[in-house]
RNA sequence: GCGGGAGUAGCUCAAUGGUAGAGCACUGGCCUUCCAAGCCAGUGAUGCGGGUUCGAUUCCCGUCUUCCGCUCCA
């Protein structure tokens, strides 16, 4: 990240080579959605691919990574987003996600209407709020997180369904599905990727704070026993999967939550947080959570809706004594034949926002330098220096002029590559300019035909960062250039 | 949700109650043998809706989006 990157300049660039536009944008756009372009898809596919293949499909079961405390199994899931609506009111999201709300008009503050009676009026302590003389209240107003729709076409409450706020809940109904079909034993994780949805007050920040978002969530299951131990390895393995592709480490920084600032069913939680351009000099903003949450998710699909009693999670009540919200009622507990005991799985939980990263990396990859131009002028030149596993092209392949047979051989030279690699093909203009578009696209490499390849075969490889060019063999490019996109 | 600012071409800006201009970018042609070159030509805009007016991009109202600050925040 160059020292003067705003945000504006991220944003333009975005919009400018086609990484990300804003939904609906020919109708006036609205709040809270982006798409992503023919550059962003490329982009934000990378990172998930990267992460799918680092934490699952990469993940060997029969050895314990480096400072795991055992081997473990990975295993996917995709389930879908609209799910029994009890999932969301079992899992306490309804009643945290729903409330009623009134805002004084006179003091601008916002009271939930249950507990109205309990809030002193912000100018008249003395009174409560609404109170005041001067008080004027608004009627109570519907506030919901969770995007609310109608299952069938008949719209009717008992067919009310909401989209997930979360993917995770998808993966702990299905707990016992992949129990029963896999032979994972404990310790393992399952991981998904996803779209989630949350009606966001005031979405912000360009991508940051979305209505639609996207996340990539492991629950990884153990033994109460050892479940301090695997919230340490997977706290600090998710921290150096985002330096493993690039985020430079003054950029970024794990926070262990405080105790009051835990969810009330978190035994531990930590933010890898990254210092986005829009947030103040030392502050930073979460890209993923990792939480440490007993067996708080198992334990309410099976009970029901949890409360804290002091140190105690209990079954929230009705008037009547029932669960006031029941769980599914199915066993969700583990027997390990290996101790012939049985228990509830505690769950670790690293939850990464798709968008938040690709908004990092695209911050972290920005820079502002300058290179000579044909006449030793220094040129500015706005470059994206992305990881080369998560830049969208890897290669564009040029012929220096468009003639002499050279755009014929370039265009050889891309197809052959173009078998194992996203490459682009570009003939128009000047070579610097096509150098420099590359450049703003994050394309790591750029190979071109000139004169001399007439002669002997070989073509100027160049690279983004230095622009520096070194001669290389046509033959040899495949094998150069899946060496260089595969060296750190 | 509240208060304030802002919306003219892809970008940066201009102008006007009476045919909306420029630079850069983009497209095509010529030229061009390594870092945004040159010449010629071209595409392309007043966020949306309503009102006032003979006529509104301009004035007024609403709305949407966006920025800043509050508020909220799973």
């Amino acid at each position: 990240m160059a020292d003067n990157t705003t945000m504006e300049k991220i944003v333009a660039l975005c919009k400018r080579r086609g990484f990300i536009f804003q939904s609906s944008e020919i109708y006036g756009g609205i709040g809270g959605f982006w798409d992503y372009g023919p550059l962003g898809v490329e982009l934000k596919r990378n990172i998930k691919e990267a992460w799918w293949r680092d934490m699952v499909a990469g993940h060997d079961d029969t050895q314990a990574p480096p400072n795991a405390p055992s081997a473990y199994a990975m295993v996917g899931l995709d389930t879908s987003i609209i799910m029994h609506p009890q999932v969301w009111k079992a899992s306490g999201h309804y009643d945290q996600f729903y409330d009623l709300f009134v805002d004084c008009r006179t003091c601008k503050a916002r009271f939930r209407a249950d507990q109205l009676g309990e809030y002193p009026c912000p100018r008249k302590p003395s009174r409560r709020a609404g109170e005041g003389e001067d008080c004027d209240l608004t009627e109570p107003r519907e506030f919901n997180l969770m995007f609310k729709t109608y299952v069938g076409a008949l719209i009717d409450p008992t067919a009310e369904a909401y989209l997930r706020p979360e993917t995770a809940q998808g993966i702990f109904v299905n707990f016992k599905n992949v129990l029963s079909t896999t032979r994972v034993k404990i310790p393992f994780g399952i991981a998904q990727i996803g779209k989630s949805f949350r009606n966001e007050i005031t979405p912000r920040n360009f991508t940051f704070r979305s209505r639609e978002f996207e996340q990539m969530e492991i629950e990884f299951f153990c033994s109460p026993e050892e479940s301090e131990d695997w919230y340490s390895y997977w706290r600090d393995r998710r921290l150096d999967w985002y330096t493993s592709l690039g985020l430079r480490s003054d950029n970024l920084r794990l926070r262990e939550h405080e105790p009051a600032e835990r969810a009330h069913y978190s035994c531990g939680t930590a933010d890898i947080e990254y210092a986005f351009p829009f947030l103040p000099e030392g502050e930073f903003g979460e890209l993923e959570g990792v939480s440490h949450r007993g067996d708080f998710d198992l334990r309410s699909h099976m009970e029901g809706k949890l409360i804290r009693d002091g140190d105690e999670l209990v079954v929230e009540l009705d008037e009547e004594g029932k669960p006031r919200y029941p769980g599914s009622g199915k066993d969700l507990s583990y027997f390990d034949e290996a101790t012939k005991r049985k228990f509830i799985p505690h769950v670790i939980e690293p939850s990464a926002g798709a968008d938040r990263t690709a908004l990092a990396f695209l911050c972290e990859a920005y820079d502002e330098d300058a290179i000579p131009d044909e006449k030793g002028t220094l040129q500015e030149r706005v470059v994206l220096r992305l990881h080369p596993r998560i830049a969208p092209i890897k290669v564009a392949v040029f012929p220096l002029v468009k003639k002499d047979g050279m755009p014929e051989i370039a265009a050889s030279i891309y197809r052959e590559l173009k078998k194992r690699w996203n490459v682009f093909y570009d003939e128009k203009g000047s070579i610097g300019r096509r150098y420099r578009r590359q450049d703003e696209s994050g394309t790591p490499f750029c190979i071109t035909v000139d004169s001399q390849t007439l002669a002997d075969d070989t073509v100027t490889l160049r690279d983004r960062d230095t622009t520096k060019q070194e001669r290389v063999r046509i033959d040899d490019l495949d094998g150069v250039i899946g060496e260089r996109l595969t060296a750190n």
